[in-house]
DNA sequence: TTGTACGCGTTATCAC
DNA sequence: GTGATAACGCGTACAA
C-alpha cells in the first residue's frame, strides 16, 4: 500500500537497519544521509506510526476527558490542549463524558484501551482510584480545572477560593452587605473552593453569612434560573450576587429579565466565564474571567515533560490566577 | 506487559488461531467457546487494537476536522458525532484547523498520517483537491456543513436557504418592506446559500432588494457589531434584520445595545444558532435553530455505513430542516 | 557505521 | 473446527 522503509533501503541500496537509524537521528555517514534523505522525498515516504507504536508501545496521543464538549470554557482548553500537543506530533482523542460520572469511567476505559501514551482530564467524581490505577500504569496523567484529594498527580487550576474572594470583595468595598452567591454542586472542587472564598471574605471582613443566600445550584442554566428567582423573591433580597460559573449566568440573567428586576438598581450582578456575554448583555456585565488559554498550554506543557521521561517536581501542582473586570452592572451602594 | 492472545492460548490449551477466531466471531465449539470465554475473564484480556491495527491497517479512529473549537455550534455537533461513534468502538480524533485554510490543509495531512479510517470534516475553503485525493485512497469522507462543488462526497448539511427564506419570509408577512441581512463571507458555503434565501424570497414576494441592506460579515462578534452598527445609522435604517450565525448575532446585540436602539419597537430582529442566547436577552430573541444533534448523528451513521463498505446511494446529500422560532423580538408593522 | 535476524500481537491462509 | 505459519512495518540487539 503505503511505502515503507523496505522500500527507501531498496532504493537506497542501504539496509532497513541504516534507515531506521537515519530516522531515529542515529548516526549515519554523510553520504549515506544525503542519500537517504533524496530517496525519502522521492519515495514520499513517512513513518507508519502505528507499526512504531507495535514496536514501543507509544501512540503518540493524548488522552482528553472532558465533562462536556457544550461548554465554551471546556472546549477553550481543549483548543489550546491541542495546538501545543499536535507541534510535538501529538494528536489528542476527546471524550466528553456528558457531566455522567459511570460514563466518565467508561470513557477512561476507553482511552486506556486506545493505549494514550497519556491522559488530561477534568474529573467530576472523586474516584481517585481509577485515576491511581492508570498513574500505577506508569501513563502520565495531569488533571486541569478540578484537584482530587488523596492522590499524588500533576495538576492545574485556576485560583477559585480567590476569584470568589475578589468579586465578593469588590462588592463589600462599594457597600453591600447581603450578597448572595450561586454556586455549583458540592462534590466538585471549583463549587467548593469558591464557596470557601465567599466565606473565608466574609470572615475577614467579620461579616456573618446570611446561609439563605447561599445557593447551591449544579452548573446548569435552569439552576441559575431557578436559584435567582428565589433569590429575589425574598422578603429581604439580597443587594449583590456572583454567580459562579457560565451556563448558572445565563440562567440567571433570564430570571433577571423576567422578574422585573433591574440591573444595577435592584440588585448588582457579576457574572462568570464568559467575556461576551458581558458585552451583550445591558448593562455591561462585571465577569470573573478564567485563563483559558493559559490552563492549556500550561497542561499540555506538563504532559509533555512527563512524556519526555522529566519527573522534575512531581507532583506538581499550578494555580492560575482569574481576572475581575468591573462594569456598570454592580453599584456602589450608599451607606446609610 | 499486558495480557496477549498467546496468554489465553497457552492457558486455555488451545491454539492462537482458534481465539483468535473466536474474538473476531468465528465458528468455535461450544465446548471451547466456554473455556475461551473464561480465560479471557480471568486474566482480563483486551485486544491490542495497535497490533490488531497493523494487520488491518485500520485504526478504529475517525478523525474530525472543524473551523474552530471555540463555537458552540460546531462543537455540540462534534458533541454528537463522538457519541455515536463510541458505540461502535471508534474513537475520534478531533482537530481545528481555527477558521486557517493552511492550517485546514496541515491538519488533514495529520489526520490522514495517523492513519484515520475516515473523515468527517466542515470544509472552508474550496479545496476540493485535497478531499479528492482522500477519497482516492478509498478513506470515506463525509462533509458537514458546507458543501464543495465538483466533488462525489457524502454529505450533510442543513438546508439554509430555506432557513432564511422562512425567517424573511415571516417578517414580510408581518409588514416589513425594508429587511436587512448580516451574511457570512462569500467563499463560506452556509453564507452563499442564506444570503440565496434572502434574494428569492424576495423574488417570490416580488420585492425588489436594497443592496444596501445586504451586509456581507465575517461570522465573527465584531462584525456583527460594526455591520448592525452602520444599518441602525442609515437614513433610511431597515425596519428588520436577520443575523446569520450565533457570533454575528451576538456582536449585533452589542450594537443593539450600545445604540439606544429598542427591539422590537425600533427595529426587528432574528438571529441564528442559539436557543440559550434568545432566551437571556430581553425580549426574548425569535432565532433560527439548527438540527445539531441530527446533524451529527446522520454525519456518523452515513461514515460508519461507508466504514462498513455499504457504498448504497454514494455520495448521498442529506438537507436537514431548520426551526424558526418566532419571539417578541419581531414586530407586527401597521401597514399605512 | 552498517547489516542480519528476530520480536512486537494480530489476522489470514492454508493444511489437517 | 482447529492449528501451524507467514505476513503487517518498524526497532533493536548483535555481529560484521
Amino acid at each position: 500500500m503505503s511505502v515503507t522503509i523496505k522500500d527507501v533501503a531498496s532504493k537506497s541500496g542501504l539496509s532497513i537497519a541504516t534507515i531506521s537509524k537515519y530516522i531515529n537521528g542515529g548516526n549515519v555517514l554523510e553520504e549515506n544521509r544525503k542519500i537517504i534523505d533524496k530517496v525519502i522525498k522521492e519515495l514520499g515516504f513517512e513513518v507508519n506510526e502505528i507499526a512504531r507504536g507495535l514496536k514501543t508501545s507509544k501512540t503518540k496521543t493524548i488522552g482528553l476527558l472532558i465533562p462536556s464538549l457544550e461548554n465554551i470554557f471546556f472546549t477553550s482548553i481543549v483548543s489550546n490542549i491541542e495546538s501545543v500537543l499536535i507541534k510535538s506530533g501529538y494528536s489528542t482523542i476527546i471524550c466528553d463524558y456528558k457531566e455522567d460520572k459511570d460514563l466518565e469511567k467508561q470513557k477512561l476505559d476507553f482511552l486506556l484501551k486506545k493505549m494514550v501514551d497519556g491522559i488530561i482530564t477534568m474529573p467530576m467524581g472523586n474516584d481517585s482510584e481509577a485515576i491511581k490505577s492508570v498513574i500505577k500504569r506508569n501513563i502520565p496523567v495531569v488533571l486541569i480545572d478540578r484537584a482530587l484529594r488523596d492522590i499524588d498527580c500533576d495538576t492545574v487550576l485556576v485560583d477559585n477560593l480567590n476569584a470568589a474572594y475578589n468579586a465578593i470583595e469588590q462588592l463589600i468595598i462599594l457597600g453591600h452587605k447581603r450578597i448572595g452567591i450561586i454556586c455549583g454542586p458540592d462534590e466538585i472542587y471549583t463549587a467548593q473552593e469558591r464557596l470557601k472564598g465567599y466565606e473565608r471574605v466574609h470572615e475577614d471582613y467579620n461579616m456573618s453569612i446570611d446561609s439563605s443566600l447561599v445557593k447551591k445550584g449544579d452548573y446548569q442554566v435552569e439552576s441559575g434560573y431557578r436559584l435567582l428567582s428565589e433569590l429575589i423573591k425574598m422578603e429581604e433580597p439580597p443587594t449583590a450576587i456572583l454567580v459562579t460559573n457560565y451556563e448558572m449566568t445565563l440562567g440567571a440573567l433570564m430570571a433577571v429579565n423576567e422578574g422585573n428586576v433591574k440591573i444595577p438598581d435592584d440588585i448588582s450582578f457579576i457574572g462568570f466565564d464568559n467575556l461576551q456575554l458581558s458585552k451583550v448583555v445591558k448593562p455591561p456585565l462585571s465577569i470573573v474571567i478564567q485563563p483559558v488559554q493559559q490552563i492549556g498550554e500550561v497542561a499540555a506543557n506538563t504532559i509533555l515533560k512527563r512524556l519526555k521521561g522529566d519527573t522534575s517536581n512531581f507532583p506538581s501542582m499550578i494555580r492560575l490566577k482569574t481576572e475581575l473586570i468591573m462594569k456598570e452592572s454592580v453599584q456602589k451602594l450608599e451607606t446609610n
